[in-house]
RNA sequence: GCCCUUGUAGUUCAAUGGAUAGAACAGUCCCGUCCUAAGGGAUUGAUGUAGGUUCGAUUCCUGCCAAGGGCACCA
């Protein structure tokens, strides 16, 4: 992981080209006497638009009655004269957009930058000094790690990685379920399988659950039953319920303990429902009259009143439900880790359920409600429909994982490379990361197996294998005793979409911390890998000519950058596949 | 019924209110003496629907249609 430190300042300098723009046009326009609040600066789609746009003579031409063109033409002419070095030229095009052409001395001097900035490039400071805990995964033991699990944890550690590089410490915390009626379910199944330990495989865990699950539905008796057992997991007064717990709760921690290993995350806390249980029950009976009422032998809270939903705090059999035990939950995390922000991140299922968690949590811990941020991301579905551990229709986590290994062993059968097995595997998470990551956090992923993965093109590989390449260029021209060079200016055909996209790392990293959004990290990588692959293929880089040390720089700049760039999405950049 | 999301090529996804709506996969056609072809190049093809706001709408607002999620003792 690249070191977080604190960044001097001449960087920052540096990244804020796009705030050297913005104040020339803003000094431009008040020459003018014309006001505007935010100067709005764009990429161009097209390349041959220039590099940066704004669009503050198309507004502002209405205040004025101008036509905007004249309005831009008059704009620049201020712009020109105090032009920002970085700046070669400044043209009007289309309806009134002011275009920006940067200089090919910025490009190469970018170029350094990458370099000398090495594991920190792309990195900011916009968090510095704040402490975060970010929370994901969740998965319950006692069932399933499925794929719905994945997507939670490769959302939550690409979140918590953009967000350790834009400056904050972060603590990953994962709270996993480990008492509730799903556990009381499972228990009662294992029961009935009559298996006799739990101790020999993991695997009977999800089936005892999916029984017991299926039996909670059918029969009054099994539900009285299993909520019988509920209780007393919650009272531990059971021998033989207290043995299967224990574990059944142990070996799920260790498969999913094996699972992070294999995704790349390490959690610093981990929370369980059983501490937040009483804690959550204490504060809910604490609170009864003025915030919680009773109601049916419940004690529940009135959303109706907030625009919410009505939902039970502690059930009518006096047990902890899961919303008590996620206000409790807050406060735990509060006592352990004096954070600024703590964010949660669930399925889109939870949304509205978690508002009236934080509605409560306002009344009772307004200043913990305030720092409290809530992510959702879409549910992953089967083309079957929603994937339901209670039936058993679920894919897990890890048979996905060996399934999408295979594949990549397969196609890897010519390599002679030493380590196929582990790197297969990197090969393998970085694929499904990727189809994870590569779209708006928010929507619904459709997993089908042959569609959804893709080795080619827009995925995961695509990005690992642009980076071996780069990887073997760079080998051969240390053998070949080609030294790297960005003293001189160079036009080379072949690199000017690299160099025009290499600069824009930081921004786009920026711009994921704010909107927690990874998926704008995984476009910008996909299209500077293809315009270094566009690059590989038009030049010769390790070559005798004269511009073949600066060919290796970019070379070096692309490598560092997809690296740096992997690592935010918590993908591995293997150095062969 | 009420509330929340989401509707973009055949498919999976992009697009900060801007310029000719980008990619990838699939289809058709090229590229192998050369640093890894998991690659490069060319080509066919899309904004659910009806209005509104705006100089400009895939993006904001409203209606309709469609899909998904949530709505008291599950998590």
């Amino acid at each position: 992981m690249p070191k977080i430190a604190v960044l001097n300042v001449f960087l920052y300098t540096y990244v804020m080209i796009r705030g050297v723009l913005k104040k020339a046009i803003k000094k431009a326009v008040t020459s003018l006497e014309l006001e505007i609040e935010d100067v709005h600066l764009e990429h161009p789609a097209e390349l041959a638009y220039g590099d940066y746009s704004t669009n503050v003579a198309m507004t502002l031409a209405k205040q004025v009655g101008k036509n905007p063109k004249e309005l831009a033409e008059e704009i620049i002419r201020y712009i020109v004269r105090n032009k920002p070095e970085e700046v070669e030229k400044v043209k009007v095009a289309g309806a009134g957009f002011i275009n920006f052409h940067l200089s090919q001395e910025f490009f190469v001097k970018s170029i350094e930058e990458v370099l000398k900035q090495d594991d920190k490039w792309g990195s900011n400071n916009s968090l510095k000094s704040q402490k975060t805990m970010v929370e994901y995964t969740d998965p319950n033991p006692f069932k399933e790690f499925h794929i719905g699990h994945l997507m939670s944890n490769a959302i939550g550690e690409s979140i918590s990685r953009i967000i350790e590089f834009s400056g904050a410490k972060v603590k990953r915390a994962n709270y996993q379920g480990d008492v509730g009626l799903h556990v009381a379910k499972a228990i009662w199944g294992f029961q009935h399988r009559g298996s006799t330990s739990v101790l020999e495989n993991s695997s009977e865990l999800g089936k005892a659950y999916a029984d017991g699950a299926r039996a909670y539905e059918e029969g009054e008796d099994v539900k009285e039953e299993i909520k019988g057992i509920n209780k007393k997991v919650y009272d531990r007064n059971d021998d033989e319920i207290n043995k299967i717990y224990d574990d059944g709760k142990k070996i799920s921690l260790e498969h999913f303990e094996e699972i992070y290993k294999k995704l790349g995350t390490k959690f610093d806390e981990y929370f369980f429902e059983s501490e937040a249980g009483p804690i959550g029950k204490k504060l809910v009976e604490e609170n009864i009259g003025k915030v919680f009422e009773k109601s049916d032998g419940a004690v529940i809270f009135k959303g109706e009143k907030y625009g919410l939903h009505t939902r039970v705090f502690v059930n009518s059999e006096g047990l902890p439900t899961y919303e008590s035990k996620d206000l409790a939950l807050a406060k735990i995390k509060s006592e352990r880790y004096d954070y600024n922000k703590s964010i949660v991140i669930t399925a889109s299922e939870q949304k509205e359920y978690y508002q009236v968690v934080l509605a409560v949590m306002k009344k009772i811990f307004p200043s913990i409600a305030e720092k409290t941020k809530h992510i959702t991301h879409g549910m992953m579905r089967l083309p079957s429909g929603k994937m339901s551990s209670r039936t058993g229709d679920v894919i897990t986590a890890e048979s996905l994982i060996d399934e999408v290994r295979e594949r990549v062993i397969e196609k890897m059968k010519d390599s002679d490379i030493d380590n196929k097995e582990d790197i297969a595997e990197e090969i393998a998470v970085g694929a499904i990361k990727y189809s994870i990551l590569k779209q708006s956090v928010g929507k619904d992923i459709i997993f089908n197996m042959d569609k959804s993965l893709s080795f080619e093109g827009d995925s995961g590989p695509y990005l690992q294998y642009a980076h071996t390449r780069a990887n073997a260029v760079l080998e051969k021209a240390k053998v070949e005793n080609i030294k790297i060079q960005t003293s001189g200016v160079y036009i080379i055909e072949g690199a000017i979409e690299l160099e025009k996209l290499l600069y824009r790392f930081p921004e786009v990293v920026e711009r994921a911390n704010k909107e927690y959004e990874p998926h704008y990290v995984t476009t910008y990588l996909t299209k500077l890998a293809g315009a270094f692959n566009s690059f590989y293929a038009k030049e010769k880089i390790v070559e005798k000519s004269d511009t073949a040390p600066y060919k290796v720089a970019l070379t070096e700049a692309f490598a560092n950058t997809i690296k740096n760039g992997l690592w935010l999405l918590g993908i591995k950049a293997p150095d062969r596949m």
